[in-house]
DNA sequence: TCCATTACAGTTGTCGACAATCGACAATCG
DNA sequence: CGATTGTCGATTGTCGACAACTGTAATGGA
């Protein structure tokens, strides 16, 4: 399997794993065997080995020692470990957004917020879950803070996977989320940190804002 | 060689360099060579090469493909974005921590801070990190928010090279360490999530919390 | 002299094989 | 019949070797 691309074949094997464990077709609590997925790809262990220790770093796998690797199984009390974790990060890069103000963010985040509706009556998780990533990508972004983006876009993965799992459960509604994104993108206009972080709140934490 | 302990040769490859870049034996720039490492600790270029990648996902280490590793050089943006992603997490670590109340951590980092005064007055930097490290670890880990302090301990190695950095350069002197600790648990038992964070802020920043 | 081309040394990328370890089941003993 | 121990298959941990790639120095031509 040579390269396409100037992908290495780690960043493929890895890339692969993710998009079938977010589609579900590697369900929670599947078990990844090293030499079962090396054979059926046609590469090597030692490459996925790799692909699965940058899975793990996403947190969508979890690697017991000397045993297997399975897929990561998210409690409802991961989910919301996640969300706050999510929050917080998000939050620090919007105060550091709000001190050079805001105003170039607000065109192309609503421009997004269009796509979303677009999305939501199309009902396309997919495109919904890209849309998500790259409205919030954008606006972390914007702050600057190539360490804090790091941080965030590492949990984009287990976002996903918790997005997947809130519309199976029927927590959440994909018409919710353009209203949702709108709400944002209209308190960062508004330039007051504190509403931004209480609509943050609410948007990854589903409840008032008590902190 | 084998195992002591349950810890992995990966585990203990990776320890061993993480000291060395520490304790400034590898200094920023040093090429890291697989196989030079490898053959030096008699283990093969597979398990420094996980040890290299975790180093990497610390911030420690810089690999560039299919050239070669190196220790990373922290410009001072570096350094600066490295505190304001640690602050972050640690503000948000902090606000739960308030919202159960933080009475239960007062004495355990008095107790930390008091060491602390010892380790300045032995001129003791090894010691002072390692407790600089518990005391902020303990203050995240009350948070019971996993995520989030995984996220915190991955920057754990970065800020030891921060504070290394600072200590050469007269930007931070050992003595106010106990000092400014002490202001934060102070800050901490009066329980304003306001006063802390701006405490937090200085803490890290240096600087007034314009934010 | 300067630039393009080529050859070379150094280093990582990838691989298949062997060793070590773990869990499960079977066999044995009380 | 239950508990303990031994054995076996499955899986990961580790390794050394080869292939591919990168940058550099030597070479040749204008």
């Amino acid at each position: 399997m040579p390269d396409l691309e100037h992908l290495s074949l780690p960043d493929t094997v890895h890339r692969l794993l993710r998009t079938r464990i977010l589609n579900n077709e590697l369900p929670s609590g599947t078990r990844l065997i090293e030499a079962s997925i090396a054979e059926e790809l046609g590469v090597s262990r030692a490459t996925v080995r790799a692909a699965l220790a940058r899975l793990a770093g996403e947190g969508l796998v979890e690697i017991s020692p000397r045993r297997h690797s399975i897929v990561t199984r998210l409690s409802h009390e991961d989910i919301q470990d996640a969300c706050y974790a999510r929050y917080v990060l998000e939050e620090g890069a919007v105060r550091a957004v709000l001190a050079h103000g805001a105003a170039e963010l607000v065109d192309p985040l609503t421009e997004l917020v269009a796509r979303m509706e677009h999305a939501a009556r199309d009902r396309d998780l997919a495109v919904m879950v890209d849309l998500d990533t790259a409205f919030h990508g954008s606006l972390v972004a914007a702050a600057r803070k190539p360490r804090l983006a790091r941080l965030f876009a590492g949990m984009d993965a287990q976002m996903g996977a918790v997005m997947r799992s809130s519309l199976e459960e029927q927590h959440l509604d994909l018409a919710e989320m353009p209203r949702m994104h709108r709400d944002l993108v209209d308190a960062l206009a508004g330039g007051d940190p504190a509403l931004v972080a209480s609509t943050l709140y609410r948007h990854y934490l589903r409840e008032d804002y008590v902190l």
